[in-house]
DNA sequence: ACGAAGGCAGACATGTCTGTCTATATTGCT
DNA sequence: AGCAATATAGACAGACATGTCTGCCTTCGT
């Protein structure tokens, strides 16, 4: 009985787990308000989180920010290869272009990192590079049945993929860019 | 005569007008480290000016960032019609790819100030809508020798265009990007 | 030569940000 | 029931940012 009284019949759900809150938004400021411009007070405020409760989580704002990172390049592969993988570029191309259409999509939060911290020595700005560097491996990986320039035929899609995502950035989730239709002009040509 | 004596002077070669070395010094500052990320002091500092004199040619640091956006769509403009104007989308592609892999380069003003001020409504953010949507303007006039949907097609020569910029932004100058390439095929596909 | 305009140096007010610390309350486990 | 771990609220320190203001000096037109 005790076990019903101290999981409070629920009345306690209303607050999961403080990191996980944490996590959540963080994740919804950094990437809709920017990382330099979201403040760790803010977070904590919507969160509902003590400032004490913050650092047992976080040791600093830098150790977030990785966190969040790390979940969105988590999130992208997940999404990617979840129910099951693309079985040739052409069907990555497809679910990359219902992603970077998706409404909600305003943008990689790899680009936008890379643009606030320019330095690419910076921590964060490596995050990105690593990111795209793991994007274009797996793209080479996909044109293996073309006999071109792997490498080079891999850079011009992730070249369009990332257009696609700045337009977001810039003109916001309400105009779509025609990912798919340029990426397949491109395959086209690699034939 | 007193004009030639006005005029006369340059021995202030040391030190040029203070409005101008602000600028300069802003358009450094602000392109390779961000625009948040730098302070006005430090503009200040490196550009040797009294605070007094900055807030004399600046009304505050929002003033200083539009002219900074405002200069930089003109060096781009600039850049494009002189000597003399593109004749064809592929001369203008041309140029551009020129642009965005000259080692000085490392990416678009105008995407990266609106990743640092994701808020479409912000004046900073505004800028840069306005610069691709000239541009995105001037290059459906280019198209019109092209029997195409041509906002649509310009919009995937845009992609092109800002995914090369943004991926200079991730590598730094270092890595070349296949733009006129990507750009060809995407052409002849219009045909 | 002289007076006004503009530049220089830097103190200062004000606000914000990150991160530390204390004190109190709640939770969870045994 | 009681103890250890964790949450909360919020004061506080220290760094840094923008922007105002004062006082002094240089430059330039007349």
């Amino acid at each position: 009985m005790s076990a019903f009284v101290k999981m409070g019949g629920m009345k306690k759900r209303k607050k999961a787990d403080p990191r996980a809150r944490i996590l959540e938004v963080a994740n919804r400021l950094f990437y809709a308000e920017g990382v330099r411009a979201t403040g760790t007070e803010k977070i904590m405020a919507v969160a509902e989180v003590a400032k004490a409760t913050f650092y047992r989580h976080f040791e600093s704002k830098d150790a977030l920010v990785l966190a969040y990172l790390d979940r969105s390049a988590q999130a992208f592969w997940d999404y990617l290869m979840s129910p099951t993988p693309p079985g040739d570029v052409h069907e990555a191309l497809i679910k990359i272009d219902r992603l970077a259409n998706h409404p909600d999509v305003t943008g990689c939060p790899f680009l936008l990192i890379a643009a606030e911290y320019p330095d690419i020595a910076h921590p964060f700005h490596r995050r990105a590079i690593e990111q795209k560097d793991k994007l274009l491996a797996y793209l080479i990986d996909l044109l293996k049945p073309f006999a071109i320039d792997r490498t080079v035929a891999a850079t011009k899609l992730l070249t369009i993929i990332d257009g696609a995502l700045s337009l977001r950035t810039v003109y916001g989730a309400s105009k779509e860019i025609p990912l798919l239709s340029s990426a397949e002009a491109l395959l086209k040509s690699f034939e």
